[in-house]
DNA sequence: TTCCTCAGTGTATTTTTCACACTAGATTTA
DNA sequence: TAAATCTAGTGTGAAAAATACACTGAGGAA
């Protein structure tokens, strides 16, 4: 019996409850907006694609995954990667390089000996993976 | 010239000015947390999948898209959410029936005349997208 | 010398998304 | 009355994304 599994529900607890006043604001808030006028076909196209390359980096299998985990352990190599998510490594290599070019994450190598290649959150990694926290536990608690 | 292109714009004022206190404040007591521990392997394969579900549903393509839409309209027949998203029908309606099964959406057929088939968002489907946006609205825009 | 770890790459297969054609019921148009 | 049109999808095969599995090359350990 030792100390560690509270991790998950302690950052969990954190989020849910800082995040639960300012939503309600936000909620009463923008469903006045939203009742006030209504859209028509082309503004929605216009607003989907105002969000286009966020739709793209959520809907790519194992991105937010990615962050998450960097997210817990500041530092990981390839190798660590892949066993905590249980991807294959082609998949990892590309996600990996792509997630480095838009600069979510970055990458060190430590030339040794011995050779290390460390990944790494971004601010930009950062601070996208903290908004994402409050979406991604919600949607994992069953409903009540 | 008409007043509307300025919605998106709205909207993202209101999450952004609300949420920016909120985020600060977690971010810091968060980093408290982490790096007053080292989390081993097994941990994190945990925390990731206690996280599954979320994961699943915001990595296939459209889920996300298609609750957006259905946030800034209420209610959309199968028709105009094509013509809004410009996904092909065999996708949509795959989606649709997934997102419904899992209650994010409701569905309801108005016997006409006309027959008019209207989805709208539930409840776990209006606070799923009400906790995507400040994380929408962020990775969409440009690092300052 | 052989084996092991680390950080990937190559290639073929499965899964997901796609384009395009099509169905069926009801309405509008000619 | 017949033809065209709008609604909400389904069927089928092809393209893109993710996968398994084998492999490479550099360095260290036995």
């Amino acid at each position: 019996m030792h100390s560690k599994p509270v991790l998950s529900n302690e950052l969990r607890r954190v989020v849910e409850t800082r995040m639960k006043r300012t939503l309600d604001g936000i909620e009463e808030t923008l469903r006045e907006i939203l009742e006030s006028q209504e859209i028509g076909l082309e503004e929605l196209k216009q607003a989907i694609q105002g969000l286009e390359e966020s739709f793209d980096l959520l809907s790519q299998k194992w991105n937010l995954q990615i962050l998450y985990i960097l997210f817990l352990r500041n530092t990981m190599g390839f190798g660590e990667l892949k066993k905590a998510l249980g991807v294959n490594s082609r998949t990892l290599s590309d996600k990996l390089k792509t997630l480095t070019h838009h600069e979510y994450l970055g990458r060190s190598v430590e030339q040794g000996p011995p050779l290390r290649v460390k990944y790494f959150l971004t601010k930009r990694g950062w601070n996208t993976i903290l908004l994402a926290l409050p979406l991604l536990y919600y949607s994992s608690s069953n409903p009540e």
